[in-house]
DNA sequence: TAACTGTATTAAGAAAATTAACACAGTATG
DNA sequence: CATACTGTGTTAATTTTCTTAATACAGTTA
């Protein structure tokens, strides 16, 4: 489901965060999914399960995910809370659009990696159902 | 000309990194202009000269800037050297407009976001006038 | 009840980042 | 030449961050 590189700069929780980010926005994990169990999760990597919770912890903060003690931590399907962090990454799109430009890739190359990307819109499941 | 942040989880070194990618990137630093030296910039940030240098010397390793001893650090002009780098940004931006999909980030906007940067290409000065 | 779940705490250990204190060689200027 | 810059390199100590370890408690599920 995850894997770690350790030769990766970033920090262990750094590297989970992201990759269930990644699950959850790209729709592998759907709106109130069950994601694995800190300590499944711990076991399954080889790590320690404060290292796990650490990147739960955070995701929850972010709005990705919600936990409930005694069941488990699911997936949240109305991200809405979070418009900081909406910006935050808009900021880093142009950064990261500036670089590519400036690297040589051109602005129709930019467009067709744009579209390329969730061809129907949104994930399956989407903002019904939640509450 | 760079700001630290000290809040930020990130190493200042990545931080420089960036911030100075950043001004190349977007031409506030044009082609073969000097870089601010390594004890100068230290000075300037209230940090040990060791870690401006980490951070010129990554930059330098990535193709931004390069360094002649006894002159001064300058930023490169013709980055064609990475392509390694280039892919690795265009799965970053792939994941990023995935995010931002999900966040609810219509495709028209983004598209928008795209055109606003560097509006006429290139920044000023471009590929001529290196060696 | 037994086996899960998330959460919390405190301590120790390991790894990474940062600082400190130098040294050497090339460049520019007076 | 001499002085003051420049980038670069090295070694060690310090500080910070990450990770692990070992528990414990309370809610959930079968």
């Amino acid at each position: 489901m995850i894997s770690l590189n350790y030769r990766d700069s970033r920090p262990i929780y750094e590297q989970i965060k992201d990759g269930l980010r990644k699950l959850i926005v790209t729709g592998a994990i759907g709106t109130d999914e069950k994601l694995p169990s800190v300590r499944s999760l711990a076991t399954q990597l080889s790590i320690n399960p404060n290292t796990i919770q650490r990147a739960y912890n955070e995701l929850e903060g972010e709005g990705y995910i919600y936990s409930v003690p005694g069941k488990g931590s699911f997936a949240t399907g109305d991200p809405d809370a979070d418009a900081s962090r909406r910006e935050e990454l808009r900021e880093k799109l142009r950064e990261l659009v500036a670089e590519l430009r400036y690297l040589g890739v051109s602005q129709e190359e930019l467009r067709s990696l744009l579209e390329e990307e969730t061809p129907g819109g949104f994930p399956a499941g989407g903002k019904e159902g939640t509450t």
